[in-house]
DNA sequence: TATGAATGAGGATTCATTCAT
DNA sequence: TATGAATGAATCCTCATTCAT
């Protein structure tokens, strides 16, 4: 009856743990390949040769499976990149290791973000226009915007851009790159971090 | 050019376009409005109050349609920008002119470059990993790139930037406010348009 | 796209018009035969051997389809019945053609009361105890609710009994008859309707 | 008695006799809140904070659950009428009795009448026209036939009517009170009662 | 040209049941 | 005794596509 978002992690067996991790590590890989729209719950199945009911039975629906997707990168990213983030001290250096650790984490588990992007953009454009919810610069950015601000307000940056827009761009800099990746799996990706680190870093430091 | 099985545009009895042109506008509507997963062939028709196998019959298949679409968009796109762009003499400035034009015609044209951009998610999704063209640097951005090496070759910008970097960002900065348009209707487009436009002048640039 | 509740019945085809009562015939023949829980679609459709998906492209869904089976029966119903029963001039005697009439419908109908039971004690039981409308006696009753108390008014029946009540106990034992049938084909519902007509003669009339 | 292919009431252990009460206590419950169709073994087992498996441990099948539910009604419906049945000792005073007595216990186990009549219906809807047992009169009718056979044959009430058919109708004015009280849960049924016993009585006393 | 009719595939979900522990 | 794990069937629905007219 309950599966799903009921019970936490602590009152899980230790199987049932493992075959969600299990499932959304599939979950992650099938959409990588073949695109949200063809990952259907009978291929995550079938890819790891369990039965499409098995699924259900571990998550309520796909939307939860999802969500639990996208919990788990999340998750994975935030513990990926906070050290090397925070181990920086100054703005602009964090803005280099954001842009860095960011990249290096998409090249190291290229399929998740991969597959985030995939759910994300399904949902704007499945739930429509309407129960759009707010204001301004998606929640993915949300993070980067306070780090550019502190920096302004700190002296480390120059003042006269948006930071919010700044923002954006970086991140949009940044979420180009797992479909370049799948496109071109040659795409040399460190190369590309670097590059967009001087790009942002010439864009906002003070001018001399 | 010429895509699908179609007659080619001179064979074209003068209602036949007429109705294509009808359909391709509903295309577009339908999915800026639906999104691309619930744009179906039945939504397009009712929309503009035809029959489903109308669509059917005027396009080969959904595939010819989006692909329709696509050139539709592309053409319509290049006779806004070219005059832009190339009105401007020096480099900068047809780098400013792109960045501002490419956001103009997406505040004037909404919906074509939501579908757009819709569309080639979908089709990224889709097609997965496999069939994929071309080396590197998604296709949209091949003038881009072009633009940039010719203004470095000239000495009007740094020559210290990849331009293929370079565009794919100013690509991934444009095309990611239709998104943010349906998101936040209010989002002001033209002062998007002047930050970039700043944004990627101070990052290319000589350093004086 | 839009089948079903849109277009009035003058709208349709020749060939759609037919195609739904065939279908709703069928609905009404599968629901009688194995219940309304194993009525699928399927079913209904392999009756009649078209596909599954022909239903769903004439009814907006199986709910619209149960609709439109409740709405045939109660238009025949009524056509059937009301001529009968208004024929009458007192109220006694529209009493016992009330129930005449209507046990004859069951038996020159015998599938079509049977789906309807079937299909409103679903609906009953799937809708849970929310949504339940309103005040009391069964919306069927109504009628019959009315005819008792004008007959009451007019002086025709005795007045110590609450109309609802006797409605009630009336449509009860009508539509008790329907699984009756269908349990024991031989069961005589000429001779049922002539005792419950007489046993409720017997308690409405005027005492002597 | 005794149904399935479990062990006999008396090879019982306690802890299964609890369990089996427990489970069918449930049953009824459930049954009663969403109705049969939506009385899953998981929702059933999930009442009472058991897993699904248990269910199927102690009954073969949901088939047999339903049949001791069933059994389980009936007796302690009988416990609960025949002493008030048979302190009377006129034919006109059982059945009043029988009648007051029926609803008074639907009144007081709301629950058990709902859940046995959603389940006959079922049965009835599902098993469809074939294996259709005896030849006719619900099994449920039987003793109030005999009642009503025995009044007659005593000078006790009419005998111009068929004791099959007035049990069939007394039953089901009595059957149709459970819907109406899930429906209406203001219902009065002390007065429905009432007022059916006196209905009956006057349809059934000898002629003064 | 254009329509309505029809198909069949694919997908999500619910559920009774089985089984190893 | 009891559980959690797992399966596979059944169902409703959406959709692109085909075809006769």
């Amino acid at each position: 009856m309950e599966p799903g978002p009921g019970p936490a992690d602590a009152e899980r067996t230790f199987i049932e743990t493992a075959r969600r991790a299990q499932i959304v590590a599939s979950a992650i890989d099938t959409i990588a390949e073949v695109g949200y729209a063809r990952a259907s719950l009978g291929r995550i199945a079938s890819r790891i040769g369990i039965s499409r009911g098995l699924i259900s039975y571990h998550f309520a629906g796909k939307d939860e499976l999802m969500n639990e997707v996208i919990s788990e990168v999340v998750a994975q990213a935030r513990d990926y990149m906070e050290p090397r983030i925070f181990s920086e001290s100054t703005g602009p250096a964090m803005l280099r290791a954001y842009i860095e650790a960011n990249l290096a984490f998409i090249r190291e588990h290229r399929n998740y973000l991969i597959a985030v992007v995939e759910i994300l953009r399904h949902r704007v454009a499945t739930e429509g226009p309407q129960r759009r919810r707010g204001p301004n610069a998606p929640v993915a950015a949300r993070p980067l915007v306070d780090l550019l601000a502190r920096a302004q307000a700190a002296g480390e940056l120059r003042e006269d851009f948006d930071p919010r827009t700044m923002a954006i761009v970086i991140r949009a800099a940044i979420d180009t790159a797992p479909p370049l990746l799948s496109v071109d799996p040659g795409f040399d990706i460190d190369a590309y971090a670097r590059e967009i680190a001087n790009l942002f870093e010439r864009a906002t430091r003070l001018d001399r």
